[in-house]
DNA sequence: ATAGGGTTAG
C-alpha cells in the first residue's frame, strides 16, 4: 500500500474532517511522487471525498495517466457520478465513452450510472433516451436498475409528452422480464400518474405484490398535479382503509390537493393530522401549510405561520408564499412593503417573487409600482419569462392601458406564448376592444387551437359590440369542433358540511329551496338597488329569461343556500372555479350590505371580500 | 457498484 494512502487513511481515522483532496493536492504541490504506486482503492477514497468539481477534475487527469480508469469501472462509474452531482454530463460522458471504447464493457452497470447522469441533469433526457437506445443496439441488456431511469426520464416536465416512449419502453420492460420488480413498477405508476394517465398507473398500481407508500404517493399527487384533487382525497380514505401508513409527503401531498381545492375545513383536518401523527415539519411541509391558509381565505393563520419561523430561516421560498397569498388577496400595499423587508433581510427575490409581485400589482391597480418592479428585477438581473411578461400585460390590460401592453408584447425578446395573448385578449373583453382582441386571438387559436376558454372570451368581446354573425360562426365552430364552454361550478362550505352548485343546478338534494331563496334574495336586491346586469347572458334569449338565468348562476345559489343554513352573522366563504361575472358580483355586494355578513369568494383568478356593500378587489378584477 | 414519492405563479 503507498505511503500517502496510509497517511490519508490514518489521517482521516484521527481528523475525519480532514479532506483527502485536500491532503492529495498538498501531496503534488510538494511533488510527492505517490502516483506511479497508487491503487484503485486510493483513488477509490480520494473520489469519495471530493468536494468540487475543481478536486474531480484534479483527481481525473492523474488517473487518465495512470491508467487505472481504464481498468476499473468502479472508478469509472464514480468519476460519471461525480461529474453529473455537479452538473457536467458532458464530462460524465468522456469518461464513460473512454471506458466503453477501451474496455468492450457488456455489463449494464456502467450504461445504468450514465443514463442516471443525463436523468438527474437538466436539460438531457434527450441524450438519456438516446443513451438507452444505444445500449439496446450494442447488446447490453437493460436491467431492474435501468428501467426506474428511464421512466424517470419518461415523467420529467421538461421532455413535454414523452408518455408515448414511456409506454414503448414499459413494453420492453415487460418483454425483458422486469416489470414486477418493486421499483420499476413505482417508477411506471409514478410516470403515468404524473401525465394523468391515470387508467395506466392504477393498473399497475393494482397488481403490484408490494405496495408501498411511495406508490400511494406517486397516484395522490399525480391527481392533485392533473387538477383533481377530489380523486386525490377519495384515494387517500383508500389508501387509510390499507395497510400502508401515510407518511409527511403524504401530508404534504394532501394539503396542496386542500389548497387547490379551497377548503379550509380539509385543510385543517390535514394540519391536523400532521400534529398527530407527529409528523416533522420541515420547510416544504411548513410552506405547503402556509400556502394552503392562504389560498383557504384564512391570511391570518398563514402569517402566523410565517412569523413563527426563526427570521433567520427564512428563504425565498417562505416568502414567496406570504408574498402570493397576499397578493392573490388583493392587498397590494402589503405585498409590496414584505418585498421590501424580503430584500432587507437579505433573501434574493427570484422568478417566483417577481410573478406573485406582478401578479399582486395587476390584482391592486398598482400600475408604476408595477413597471418599477418589472425594472428591478432586471436590474437584479432575474431574466424575465414568458409569465413575468403576462403578468405586465395583465397589470397594463386591466388598467385600459391596452396599446402599451401590445408595444410591450412587440418588445419581447423571444416570441410570446399563450398567457402572454392571453392576458391581452382579457383585457380586451374587460375594456370592449374589439380590434386587439381579433389580433390577440388570432394568435391564440393558432398556439393552443383546443382552448375553449379564448374562444369564449373572443365571442364575448363580439358579443359586446353586437357583432351578432360573428359570435354565431364562432359558436357554430365551437359546436363542430366538440368544444364545450367550461361549466361553472361554486362550492360553499360551513361546518362539517361541503355542498356544491353547477349553474341551474337540479341535482342538489335542497334545489327547489334553494331556487325559492334565490327568488327572494333577488326581490331584496331590486329594491336596495341591484339592477342585473343583463350582459352576463346569451344575447339570444328573452329579457325575462336572461333575468332569470343570472339568477341561477353557481355563485348565487351557492350563497342563496349559505344565507338559509348558516347563523346570521356567520362569514360565508365561496370557492368557484370560474370568474365571477359582473351581476354576481354586484350582488354579493349588496348582499354583503343587506345580511350584514362578510362573504368570501375565490374564483378562478383571485379572492373577494365582501363586506358592508363593498369588495376587497374595488371592482378591479 | 446503480433504484422510487413532495411545496411555492397564472
Amino acid at each position: 500500500m503507498p505511503l500517502l494512502l496510509l497517511q490519508l487513511r490514518g489521517l482521516l481515522s484521527r481528523k475525519p474532517f480532514l479532506n483527502p483532496c485536500f491532503l492529495y493536492s498538498l501531496g503534488s504541490a510538494f511533488s510527492f511522487s505517490y502516483i506511479p504506486d497508487s491503487t484503485e482503492s486510493h483513488y477509490d477514497l480520494l473520489l469519495k471525498s471530493a468536494d468540487g468539481l475543481a478536486s474531480l477534475r484534479q483527481i481525473h487527469s492523474p488517473l487518465v495517466v495512470s491508467g487505472i480508469v481504464s481498468q476499473s469501472i468502479h472508478l469509472g462509474a464514480q468519476l460519471i457520478a461525480g461529474y453529473a452531482k455537479y452538473g457536467e454530463p458532458t464530462s460524465a460522458r468522456s469518461v464513460f465513452d473512454h471506458l466503453i471504447g477501451c474496455r468492450n464493457e457488456t455489463s449494464s452497470f456502467l450504461w445504468n450510472t450514465m443514463i442516471r447522469a443525463y436523468a438527474n441533469a437538466a436539460g438531457c433526457s434527450y441524450e438519456a433516451l438516446e443513451l438507452y437506445s444505444l445500449m439496446r443496439r450494442t447488446q447490453v441488456s437493460p436491467n431492474n436498475y435501468t428501467f426506474p431511469f428511464v421512466f424517470r426520464v419518461c415523467a420529467s416536465s421538461e421532455a413535454g409528452s414523452l408518455i408515448l416512449l414511456g409506454r414503448v419502453v414499459h413494453g420492453e420492460a415487460v418483454r425483458a422480464g422486469f416489470d414486477s420488480d418493486l421499483h420499476v413498477e413505482a417508477a411506471l405508476v409514478h410516470m403515468y400518474a404524473k401525465w394523468g394517465e391515470f387508467g395506466d398507473a392504477r393498473k399497475v398500481f393494482d397488481k403490484m405484490v408490494e405496495r408501498n407508500v411511495i406508490s400511494w404517493n406517486s397516484m395522490l399527487s399525480g391527481y392533485t398535479q392533473n387538477g383533481q384533487a377530489s380523486e386525490a382525497l377519495i384515494l387517500f380514505d383508500e389508501m387509510n382503509d390499507s395497510n400502508v401508513e401515510a407518511n409527511a409527503v403524504t401530508a404534504l401531498i394532501m394539503v396542496a390537493a386542500c389548497a387547490y381545492l379551497g377548503s379550509l375545513r380539509l385543510g385543517r383536518k390535514f394540519h391536523n393530522f400532521v400534529i398527530d401523527r407527529n409528523f416533522t415539519v420541515d420547510k416544504n411541509l411548513h410552506n405547503a401549510l402556509m400556502d394552503m391558509y392562504a389560498k383557504c381565505g384564512d391570511l391570518k393563520t398563514a402569517w402566523e405561520m410565517f412569523n413563527s419561523i426563526n427570521p433567520s430561516m427564512r428563504d425565498a421560498s417562505s416568502w414567496n408564499v406570504l408574498i402570493s397569498g397576499y397578493g392573490m388577496h388583493g392587498h397590494g400595499r402589503e405585498t409590496l412593503n414584505m418585498f421590501s423587508r424580503m430584500q432587507a433581510e437579505g433573501v434574493d427575490p427570484n422568478h417566483i417573487t417577481f410573478t406573485s409581485v406582478l401578479s399582486a400589482c395587476s390584482h391592486a391597480g398598482l400600475v408604476n409600482e408595477g413597471r418599477q418592479c418589472f425594472d428591478e428585477m432586471q436590474k437584479l438581473s432575474v431574466a424575465p419569462e414568458a409569465k413575468h411578461y403576462a403578468c405586465v400585460v395583465d397589470m397594463l390590460g386591466r388598467a385600459g392601458k391596452l396599446q402599451e401592453a401590445l408595444d410591450l408584447i412587440k418588445q419581447m425578446p423571444f416570441p410570446p406564448n399563450d398567457a402572454v395573448w392571453g392576458a391581452l385578449l382579457l383585457a380586451c373583453k374587460i375594456h370592449g376592444n374589439k380590434e386587439l382582441g381579433q389580433i390577440a386571438a388570432d394568435k391564440l387559436f393558432e398556439l393552443q387551437p383546443g382552448h375553449t376558454g379564448y374562444y369564449v372570451l373572443m365571442s364575448n368581446i363580439y358579443a359586446a359590440s353586437q357583432r351578432w354573425g360573428e359570435v354565431g360562426n364562432l359558436r357554430q365552430y365551437m359546436k363542430n369542433k366538440g368544444m364545450k364552454k367550461p361549466a361553472a361550478f361554486s362550492v360553499i362550505e360551513f361546518g362539517e358540511e361541503i355542498h356544491g352548485f353547477h349553474t341551474a343546478d337540479r341535482e342538489h338534494p335542497y334545489w327547489e329551496e334553494v331556487y325559492r331563496e334565490v327568488e327572494i334574495l333577488a326581490v331584496k336586491l331590486k329594491m336596495a338597488g341591484h339592477v342585473p346586469d343583463l350582459s352576463c347572458t346569451l344575447h339570444d334569449m328573452e329579457e325575462e329569461d336572461k333575468e332569470l338565468a343570472l339568477n341561477l348562476h353557481s355563485e348565487k345559489l351557492a350563497v342563496a343556500f349559505g344565507i338559509m343554513r348558516t347563523e346570521s352573522g356567520m362569514t360565508i366563504y365561496l370557492t368557484k372555479n370560474l370568474r365571477v361575472c359582473n351581476d354576481c358580483h354586484s350582488a354579493l355586494k349588496f348582499l354583503s350590505h343587506i345580511f350584514d355578513r362578510e362573504i368570501v369568494v375565490r374564483d378562478g383568478n383571485r379572492f373577494h371580500h365582501f363586506k358592508g356593500g363593498v369588495c376587497s378587489c374595488n371592482d378591479y378584477w
